[in-house]
DNA sequence: AAAAACGTCAACCGCCTTCTG
DNA sequence: CCAGAAGGCGGTTGACGTTTT
């Protein structure tokens, strides 16, 4: 690629290949491109993508964001060859990670957690529009401050501006909706004071940051923790009272200003309400959201109707978990008929927040130069 | 040893969205 | 505003390697 990216249609007669542009980019994003990494997927990629597939189903390039270095191909290959087959084998339904044994089952919990989860898609495909328009808005920011920037004339390289202006655009703004909901799984409950008090549950609801971060060995490694070492975000606001991760308010403060300014907040606000509505969210403890950078949101739903753990632990037991293999067992095949269900019903709600704690976060940890962000 | 079955994955295809003139 | 080009995405195919019979 030495030209760079530009014209894929002529890239072939440049080449001297006898194939479409296409195709090159295709073989460009797939297999050539210098910063693929290739090989076994590792337990935390496999668990993301399982978690993300659950969240988000097909949609293999969002998906692929969250994964650095693996292509929305190579993620769907291994889907279709690797995961899908285990989850079935595990009789959980591939499709809607439930378990398939559910599927007859009456009105119940599991449903309820099933509805639960079909409602956590569409927020999450809500929350993808809105997000893109957003980015598309900051966009449109970036290019004007750049014009400023050009016609300003200051003795500044107008690259680093230019790089500055990008950054603070492409920043993943939003999941507020999503934070916000965290934020009510943050609230005490009966289980016990989870968060931190004084109202904000301790977390830092005006911030976008992300709290994935990539070793050296380029495994995501959530900072709440993965399935060999859960600690759930609260657990961070609880031991530090902050949120880990680079500090951005001050720039989320200003996009949301701009954004308040553009008018698109009521637009968004209304959209989150409509979707809260229609999907019936408030049975899960979250109500129709004031704002999500506002630390009222944090203040929303009183009451926590915990989600029934239909998907309790399935991602470890695929992973090989010997442990957590008991759980399914138990969630999978009969929980119904689980005499200490009630017994650990706390157990399952903290389960149950963690799992979402890590999609959630894994959601958040939009790469700043995602293309999908 | 040979054939069949199976697994893997790069590449292709078609549809859709975005860009550009 | 419109039409064509380009790019993005998800589903599917087919070649090739490996395992099983």
């Amino acid at each position: 690629m030495r030209h760079g990216h530009g014209s894929w249609r002529a890239l072939p007669a440049k080449a001297g290949l006898q194939r479409c542009g296409k195709s090159c980019r295709l073989r460009w994003t797939n297999y050539l491109r210098p910063d693929i990494k290739r090989g076994k997927f590792s337990l935390q990629e496999e668990q993301t993508i399982i978690q993300l597939h659950a969240l988000l189903g097909n949609r293999w390039s969002a998906i692929a964001t969250h994964l650095p270095k693996r292509t929305d191909n190579e993620i769907k290959n291994y889907w279709n060859t690797h995961l899908k087959k285990r989850l079935s084998k595990l009789g959980i339904d591939p499709v809607t990670h439930k378990p398939k044994s559910d599927a007859l089952s009456s009105v119940d919990g599991q449903t309820k957690a099933d509805s639960n989860l079909s409602h956590m898609a569409q927020w999450e495909s809500a929350r993808l529009e809105a997000e893109a328009r957003l980015v598309r808005e900051s966009k449109l920011r970036s290019t004007s401050m750049n014009n400023q920037l050009a016609l300003s004339g200051s003795g500044v390289d107008l690259g680093q501006q230019l790089n500055k202006a990008t950054s603070t655009s492409t920043q993943p703004h939003c999941l507020e909706v999503m934070k916000a909901w965290q934020g009510v799984w943050s609230k005490p409950t009966k289980c016990g004071l989870i968060a931190g008090e004084g109202g904000s549950s301790g977390l830092d609801l005006e911030s976008p940051t992300s709290t994935l971060c990539f070793s050296d060995n380029s495994m995501p490694v959530s900072t709440v923790g993965f399935s060999d070492n859960p600690m759930s975000s609260l657990d961070l606001i609880t031991n530090s009272g902050t949120f880990e991760g680079t500090p951005v308010k001050e720039e989320c403060d200003e996009e949301y200003k701009v954004y308040e300014k553009m008018n698109h907040m009521g637009e968004y606000k209304s959209m989150v309400n409509s979707v809260a509505l229609n999907t019936g969210f408030h049975d899960m403890g979250f109500s129709t959201v004031e704002s999500p950078w506002a630390p009222e949101s944090s203040k929303v739903g009183n009451e926590h109707i915990p989600v029934t753990n239909f998907i309790e632990g399935f991602t470890n037991l695929l992973l090989g978990n010997s442990d957590d293999r008991n759980s399914l067992d138990n969630s999978s095949g009969d929980s119904s008929d689980n005499g200490d269900a009630d017994a650990t019903g706390c157990e399952e709600y903290e389960e149950n927040k963690n799992y979402w704690n890590n999609i959630l976060n894994l959601v958040n940890s939009s790469p700043s130069d995602s293309p999908t962000f």
